[in-house]
DNA sequence: TTCTATGCAAACCGTTTGCAAAGCC
DNA sequence: GGCTTTGCAAACGGTTTGCATAGAA
């Protein structure tokens, strides 16, 4: 993914005003190593990020900022097997993902035929779906 | 899902003692407990269950011996959100999971269509697929 | 000035592990 | 008999929480 605009940080700080929330040195720190990053970063990651901005940021606050930031859907928190939970701004479109087994690395990608066929079965087992989770595991093709 | 062949626990035997799996009171009545299972239970629930038929086995037993299965392809471990790891005998063919947020229940299904579109994603980008993980989180339909 | 957010450290919960004793082959 | 598995309890790793203090509005 290429880089954010420089202005969301000032779009995300308006928002979450207008919702109530008070912003603080450390919650911009959190924001702003959000913005910063395009990877899908865990909690540790975010708060040694966010530390180069404001050292004082403590692995709590990191904690209970994202939670507050899931629950007003701003950020998404994602469980991939083997580590801990990561996280991504919500700027985007819904997408799914596909994990490097070798490396780690974390491959957005949509699809909206999956999406479709989801709610059919859903809808054929008596469902309405609120929310899924896919994720594929899998290694670069070898070259045959 | 309906009950299973009462001789499936005699062929988990044999396959393990092929494998060269010791086979112990406890591990048995673990693997009873899977068998006897048409849920998706936790360790804890399998703890409880396998002890009404050997009320020596142990938690940590109960998650070692998983590990094993788990290993040798003879269960599959699930991390759905909210619960531990729900674990269940790989004796269907593959399938995913759509998880009722009211009651917990777990429902099975299979959709050659999603399969096909991943593996279909999976190359477009340049990757095998070694594994997948799709969930579906729902609400009974309501009524129109 | 009032009320919320923070850092710290302790608690938490599901899972794993070290150890001496018990049990399989 | 030799080596594996067990129960127990302690350790683990990621996340949450209670508390007194610092800070936003």
């Amino acid at each position: 993914m290429t880089e954010r605009d420089p202005q969301i940080l000032d779009e995300l700080e308006n928002d979450l005003r207008a919702e109530g929330v008070r912003i603080t040195r450390q919650r911009m720190a959190i924001l702003s190593a959000l913005a910063g990053s395009t990877d899908h970063p865990t909690a540790e990651e975010l708060l040694s990020r966010a530390r180069e901005q404001d050292p004082s940021v403590s692995l709590a606050t990191v904690y209970r900022t994202l939670s507050i930031l899931v629950e007003g859907g701003t950020v998404l928190r994602n469980e991939f097997e083997g580590t801990g939970a990561r996280f991504e701004l919500a700027d985007k479109p819904h997408h799914d993902h596909l994990i490097d087994l070798d490396t780690g690395d974390v491959i957005e990608f949509s699809s909206r035929r999956i999406e479709k066929l989801q709610e059919e079965i859903a809808e054929e087992l008596g469902y309405d779906i609120v929310y899924h989770r896919l994720e594929l595991y899998g290694r670069v093709k070898k070259k045959p």
